[in-house]
DNA sequence: ACCACTCACTCAGTG
DNA sequence: TAAAAATTCG
DNA sequence: CACTGAGTGAGTCGAATTTTT
């Protein structure tokens, strides 16, 4: 694979990641000292107080995994003593040493012979390292003192405690979520990913109260909790419902996240088959698909009346493509079952093209592609990629506009309000002028070539640089092809360009940016190549179908005149 | 039911 | 969002 | 004594994860 998008990595100073930190640290700070506990702003005011080799130590604990570390295991070229500057960290209360209570989480600060060597009273020898875990939590029972004294020890006195809330306040507010850290400092400072330009927004803050803070800390630790433990009973489910924020007239942010995970928690009790609680939480959730499930539940619960009726409000009252597919599927069958007539209207698709292939160790997608490269035709895997990049390409001045709520940390790769359905009304001259400049054929095309050449390589959550700049030499398939130079050598983005019509793309870019989140996926495998045509094909192997998105963009395809299908692999047995 | 492997080496037991 | 080095288990 | 099989301990490997820049 390409990797061209990239350039080679920059020297960097020996405490890059302090200065980092500090960056960080100083603009929340300057922003939202207003909003912080004081146990928030004393850690900005303990750690600017640190010295430097202090300061280094506890940005390198921050950085790493987990609270508990072993700082004697720790080696920096750039912190010269580090069990000095331990001293000086425990002494303030950004750090704590280890106690006896944190026995279970320390011993995973050593390896399994260590652990053998420091206990050979016990025979731990032949245990797998889960087992030697639990075994020796199972005997600190009668010696925790002891044994956590010995480990200490062995560890020279440098086993800490390091609690993360405070930092994660201040990434919280710097980034307006927990996925990122500090390694996007440095990932942009090697040049590795690059931003485009944009203004942050300085008036208008993206957290205005406590609340809002304490509302999505909370709603991170559940989602965090609901990933990590899978089977949960309805106990324990109630106890975790019983942690929601509340969800009266919060911040737009916080509907969403709190949707979602109004969401997930639904959708477990569903799974327990609770479907009264389940609906209780949907109610309280504006994400998709919550309003589906509410009529799953309600059709669950043999409750058909109300399922109709909130049918038909939806039915009327959303214009998402999703649940209008929705309505679409689960009328009839509540029509049915309240023996009410209804008139079947499914949607116009193409009907599967069965084909017979030899198996091979290689997934159904690339085999279909090594089928159609003996037939002597290009294609891409591509999936929802190349329309998502030229949606991007294409309204990439609408994604950067100098608008307020759009960007407020240096490391976004979209606008923060990308999603929210006053997007393009933000940017109404602006869509208005990029409209009737698209209209254009020829300046369309122009634009996308433009764009793709000046803003090459930038990091877009819409563009997949190196999708568009794939060869058909970069995929091993092709070997047998009989292709000009200039063919192998054509990018993904040439190919498409040079073969779907431009009205084509006009076309899916546009509903793309109708629902920039319900229409960003389910877009078929692969755009195959002929000599002057395209056709954008979905892979079927054995038991798999259509899924609802899919099937609606076929739709959509159908209703443009879009060329596609969908392709039933079926494997020669006999091979 | 168990689970990295190889390699060189020791050592007790056997005929 | 990349790539390589280091660590760890088995 | 020659041979065997069990056990030991060191070193190494691959895969997965973590850490670093
Ligand atoms: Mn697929
Ligand atoms: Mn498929």
């Amino acid at each position: 694979m390409n990797t061209s998008v990239n350039t080679p990595p920059q020297a960097l100073e020996a405490d890059y990641y302090r200065v980092n930190f500090i960056t960080l640290l100083t603009f929340v700070f300057e922003r939202y000292a207003a909003l912080l506990t004081e146990q928030e702003r004393s850690f900005y005011h303990q750690f600017s107080a640190l010295s430097v080799n202090a300061q280094c130590l506890f940005t390198r604990c921050l950085m790493r995994k987990g609270n508990f570390f072993r700082v004697a295991k720790f080696s920096y070229q750039e912190i010269s003593e580090p069990l000095t500057a331990l001293s000086e960290l425990t002494a303030t209360t950004l750090v704590k040493s280890a106690t006896v209570d944190d026995f279970n989480n320390i011993i995973t600060l050593f390896t399994k012979p260590e652990l053998v060597k420091a206990f050979p009273e016990h025979s731990l020898k032949t245990l797998k390292r889960a087992e030697l875990d639990a075994e020796l939590i199972r005997v600190a029972n009668d010696t925790p003192d002891l044994m956590f004294a010995r480990l200490q020890n062995l560890a020279n006195h440098s086993l800490i405690f390091v609690c993360t809330q405070a930092f994660d306040t201040f990434r919280l507010l710097f980034f307006g979520n927990l996925r990122q850290d500090l390694t996007e400092f440095v990932l942009q400072d090697m040049g590795i990913v690059k931003y485009p330009k944009f203004t942050l927004s300085r008036d208008k803050l993206p957290f205005q109260n406590r609340e809002t803070i304490v509302a999505l800390k909370k709603i991170n630790e559940l989602s965090d909790y609901l990933h990590d433990h899978k089977q949960l009973d309805i106990d324990e489910l109630e106890y975790l419902c019983s942690q929601l924020p509340p969800c009266t007239q919060q911040s737009s942010i916080v509907q969403r996240r709190l949707g979602r995970l109004l969401n997930r928690l639904g959708q477990r009790y569903e799974q327990q088959k609770d479907y009264q609680a389940a609906i209780a939480l949907y109610q309280q959730s504006n994400e998709l698909p919550a309003a589906e499930r509410i009529i799953r539940c309600l059709a669950y619960l043999h409750q058909w009346e109300e399922a109709w009726e909130r049918l038909q409000q939806l039915e009327t009252s959303s214009s998402i493509s999703s649940e209008q597919h929705f309505v679409r599927v689960f009328k009839p069958k509540l029509a049915k079952k309240l023996a009410i007539p209804f008139e079947r209207q499914s949607l116009q698709i193409k009907p599967e093209q069965v084909i017979l292939i030899t198996p091979h160790t290689q997934s159904v997608e690339r085999n279909v592609q090594q089928h159609l490269s003996a037939l002597g035709k290009v294609s891409f895997w591509s999936e929802n990629g190349v329309f998502n990049s030229l949606f991007g390409l294409t309204f990439w001045s609408l994604l950067y506009a100098d608008c307020e709520g759009a960007f407020y940390n240096p490391f976004q790769t979209a606008p923060d309000d990308i999603y929210h359905g006053s997007f393009i009304a933000k940017r109404e001259s602006l869509w208005q002028e990029l409209f009737q400049f698209i209209a254009c054929e020829k300046r369309y095309e122009k634009l996308l070539r433009e764009n793709y050449r000046t803003y090459f390589g930038l990091a877009n959550r819409f563009i997949h640089w190196s999708l568009l700049q794939q060869t058909v030499a970069d995929i091993p398939i092709f070997d047998g092809v009989r292709l000009s130079q200039a063919e192998q050598q054509r990018s993904l983005f040439e190919w498409t360009l040079q073969r779907v019509p431009i009205e084509h793309i006009r076309k899916i870019v546009l509903h793309i940016l109708a629902d920039r989140k319900d229409h960003r996926s389910g877009m078929p495998d692969l755009i195959v190549f002929t000599d002057q045509d395209y056709c954008l094909m979905e892979v079927k192997g054995p038991g798999d179908r259509l899924q609802n998105n899919q099937k609606v963009w076929l739709d959509f395809f159908e209703r443009n005149e879009i060329p596609y299908r969908t392709l039933r692999v079926v494997y020669d047995e006999n091979n």
